[in-house]
DNA sequence: AAGTGAACCTGAAGGC
DNA sequence: TGCCTTCAGGTTCACT
């Protein structure tokens, strides 16, 4: 599920949790997700406090007292859920319980918020494309270190975009997905992106903006960056209930205009057109051939 | 160098 | 009901 917007969303729902608190203890409930967890993953976070939550790209990073950086992708599958414990202090409360671990409950983090109440994260991921893993020192993790310009802000502008985009022989569709070009694209976003700025998918990135930057890189950043807000924003409204049924985060019902659509009409007004799925590199492409060129 | 496809793993959905 | 195939929102690696 987690595209960069998803990836926001479940850090911002995790943030009142997790930052400030102390971790009282970690299970970790089998040996791996993607990668192996470190050696000394449980006793490195053992009683520290977490400083902070971020993210990068579709990456999630924990500054942990004195201590590494916590580097979490969701792969796939990956999503977190919060169980809310009582007080502290309150004896009997349900953290004295065992709770329930559903399948695939992978990673339990026992946790003190800095309101003095204890919560659990928990971390599940049916397919373990997700991992854990340090991070040392002030260089970025070689993970994180080839990552390109994200498209929130301001930064993404149709100049910074054609000078991405120039000379590039490969579609369109591919080029967006390539996160060291633009981190945080996934196969969803790409394809609405793509439909918001009128541009086909199959249309070869280095045409977007052949010499001077042109209308096409303006529109194509400004579709961009507006998809990626929309979608965090509608993230974000999601997050006031989300110690909702299970506690699970960054779900929420997307309207998309052109994922999953296909045979469906067009949604731009008078266009007529009807949604067509291509495979590109092995993975699913929607868009409109009528309106998009 | 850049681009394409297969591989990693499990579950859900659809066809028969 | 069950068995089979296909597909899934990500990333990396091997190959052309």
């Amino acid at each position: 599920m987690p595209e960069l917007p998803e990836v926001e969303t479940v850090r911002r729902g995790l943030q009142p949790v997790m930052e400030g608190a102390r971790i009282l203890s970690v299970e970790i409930r089998r040996p791996d997700l993607r990668f192996p967890f470190p050696p000394d993953f449980v006793a490195r976070l053992t009683g520290k406090r977490i400083l902070s939550l971020g993210r990068r790209a579709k990456y999630l990073t924990a500054e942990i007292e004195g201590g590494p950086q916590l580097i979490c992708h969701l792969g796939m599958s990956g999503s977190f859920r919060i169980e809310e414990g009582g007080a502290e202090t309150t004896p009997g409360d349900f953290h004295h319980e065992r709770s329930k671990l559903a399948a695939h409950d992978h990673v339990v983090f026992h946790l003190a918020t800095p309101k003095g109440r204890k919560s659990k994260v928990v971390f599940n991921d049916p397919r373990r494309f997700g991992f854990m893993l340090f991070s040392e020192g002030p260089e970025p993790h070689p993970m994180l270190a080839d990552l390109g310009v994200e498209p929130t802000g301001n930064s993404l502008d149709g100049r910074l975009l054609a000078d991405l985009l120039r000379g590039r022989k490969t579609p369109l569709k591919a080029a967006l997905l390539d996160q060291t070009l633009i981190a945080g694209l996934g196969n969803i976003y790409v394809s609405e992106a793509l439909w918001r700025a009128g541009l086909s998918p199959r249309r070869l990135a280095g045409t977007v903006a052949p010499r001077k930057v042109g209308e096409r890189a303006e529109r194509l950043a400004t579709a961009i960056r507006s998809v990626i807000a929309d979608a965090i924003a509608a993230g974000g409204s999601s997050l006031r209930d989300y110690v909702h049924a299970d506690g699970s985060l960054g779900y929420f019902q997307h309207s998309f205009s052109v994922y999953d659509r296909e045979g469906e009409p067009c949604r731009k007004p008078r266009c007529g057109g009807t949604i067509t799925r291509i495979v590109q590199s092995g993975r699913s492409t929607f868009y409109c051939p009528v309106c998009q060129r």
